[in-house]
DNA sequence: ATAATAGTTGAAAACGTTTTTAGATTACAG
DNA sequence: CTGTAATCTAAAAACGTTTTCAACTATTAT
């Protein structure tokens, strides 16, 4: 069994409240006896029992994580930066996989709130999920996606500006038959990037028979490929694809080599998120992203000012996009 | 503030130890007393504090969780194994990205203990880490690497036999010469590979000028390249590659392919670890992997035989090896 | 009807801390 | 020396549960 205050109590002569104090350094002066406890401690391997501590504080430093899938690198890399963010300050990162299945969603949340968590971060499953985490008592954080509902703290890249920027960059490169092909859903970040690029081509004046929205079956590689080879089959060839994510803007990229044409010089493609793969030299996708550093640093920093500044107002906050320059456009 | 036991046995003006049994069902006979209690908790939204329930048994239903780097998609990966391992049996998992830093391990070594978890997964970051986690009185289970010293649980891939098969495939389908790129380090990983891809030579009579054993730089894409683009220089040209690793693979085959050969049919190349990268359609590396849900599904079942089987005996598990065939072979 | 038994219940202790309260000691000024 | 303030210490309460124990209430067998 593991060493309590009790024992050091014993050993030292004292009761256990001063060894409390003594190691938590609530004591005023530094005496030679607080010394004695704190190295009777360390020497009998004390360590302690952060449960009864959390009991009796009635709060944790536990921050949990509810993503879709771990094994994704987006969202891997985006627990890597809530767990540094959090760590930084102090707290730790309790681990939620959701599985991009809603039972298993609501079930996480109900367990986080039994470990009485200092807050969750989460990226929902759907915008039907959102409600699962409305009138929680514990403040919440959406990551990544906005909601209808204003009483949930998000943290979210500005998706219009994103999606603006990257048609902008498109046109400017010289592109002057477009295509976005994403997945028309009833969800912010697909309905916000699908603004965001109509307004540049608005913006730049560029024709509606210019600029063609195309459905993808799936927000997969599959999907991006099967769309573009119909997008390609048609007269007069577009010459830049805006993809609603890398994975399709990838698929794409198949799609258009296949078909004979050179990425980047025929047609650019740009997708969004950067996702560990477009990194990779055989495929060097542009593509717009917020930084995860700056997202989950954000997220992090609303919940601590929750339960440690007691801040009251729902904050949402848009991230500004980063455009990362490869060999697509 | 939530709802406590307190509360429910008030509306029910019963005791709070019999809401206690109520709730978890110890009642012999269910009666109509122990309906209305679970229907007022339900009502008044109670939430078990497991805090509380922790401390007083004295257990948690928690694993933690220690990997050198999250955003890797093969940890990732790991990752999300044991988080559903644990979850099948009732356990949650505490993550820690060591971030390939062995005071950062140390640090959530400790704090793991702090917060009394069941038992930790680990995947350390060096071999000098394992002393870390010697004599913890609690279980820990090394994964993916063998320790010198005996004490600790350990489920590994039989290193031995994986690089054994990897390389008496190639023999099969042909290869005369060969070339095993790795790093010579001080690592059961490591020597094991090597270890069996020697054993394999000898066993089909490859002869020592016929095979070469080359140091890779690190043990990314870059080392793998080098070394390949060293290696073609050479007169009596190689045509079959194990790579220590997948990323290695990759660098390997882009340097075979950028020296004018083609991977699969003038040089095979097989890799380990399965990383998600080599899958890809445009990669599509043939490589040799344990599996996974095996790895985190015998790791957390050696930590719940501890707590809850009361088992005493350390184990180190074979688990064994297993070929992805893919199209650079 | 009564005794024996089985099942149910409430009080209380325990888990390991922090924190409040009140008491004891020290320090210092008058 | 005494009185007062300042500081330190121990005891006890609290956090929210589970569980033991003893007391009680049904239930069954005689």
């Amino acid at each position: 069994m593991p060493i309590t205050l009790k024992d050091i109590a014993k050993v030292c002569n004292v009761s256990y409240s001063t060894v409390s104090r003594a190691i938590n350094n609530k004591n005023i002066r530094p005496s030679a006896k607080m010394d004695e406890i704190r190295e009777t401690a360390k020497a009998l391997g004390y360590s302690p029992n952060v449960l009864a501590v959390q009991l009796v504080k009635r709060r944790t430093k536990i921050i949990g994580l509810i993503i879709p899938d771990i094994a994704n690198p987006h969202y891997s890399e985006i627990t890597k930066c809530v767990e540094d963010a959090a760590l930084e300050r102090g707290y730790q990162v309790f681990l939620c996989n959701s599985d991009w299945n809603i039972a298993k969603e609501k079930r996480y949340r109900d367990l986080l709130i039994e470990h009485r968590v200092a807050g969750m971060v989460v990226m929902p499953v759907s915008d039907e999920s959102h409600i699962l985490f409305r009138n929680l008592d514990i403040p919440i954080v959406l990551l990544g996606s906005r909601t209808k509902e204003r009483s949930l703290n998000t943290v979210v890249m500005d998706n219009h500006q994103a999606a603006f920027l990257a048609t902008e960059y498109l046109i400017k490169k010289g592109c002057t038959k477009l295509a976005y092909i994403g997945r028309r859903i009833e969800n912010y970040t697909s309905s916000d990037r699908i603004r965001g690029y109509k307004s540049a081509l608005q913006a730049y004046g560029i024709a509606d028979q210019a600029a063609s929205l195309i459905n993808s079956d799936s927000f997969q590689l599959e999907g991006g490929y099967t769309a573009t080879k119909k997008l390609l089959r048609q007269p007069n060839r577009l010459n830049g694809i805006i993809a609603f994510n890398d994975f399709i803007a990838i698929g794409a990229m198949q799609a258009v080599e296949e078909e004979g044409y050179i990425v980047g010089s025929d047609i650019a493609i740009i997708g969004f998120d950067n996702v560990l793969y477009s990194a990779l030299p055989k495929i060097s996708l542009t593509t717009v992203t917020p930084s995860n550093e700056e997202l989950a640093k954000k997220a992090v920093a609303i919940i601590i000012s929750y339960v440690e500044e007691n801040e009251k107002e729902v904050q949402h906050l848009l991230l500004p996009p980063k455009l990362i320059f490869r060999s697509t456009c």
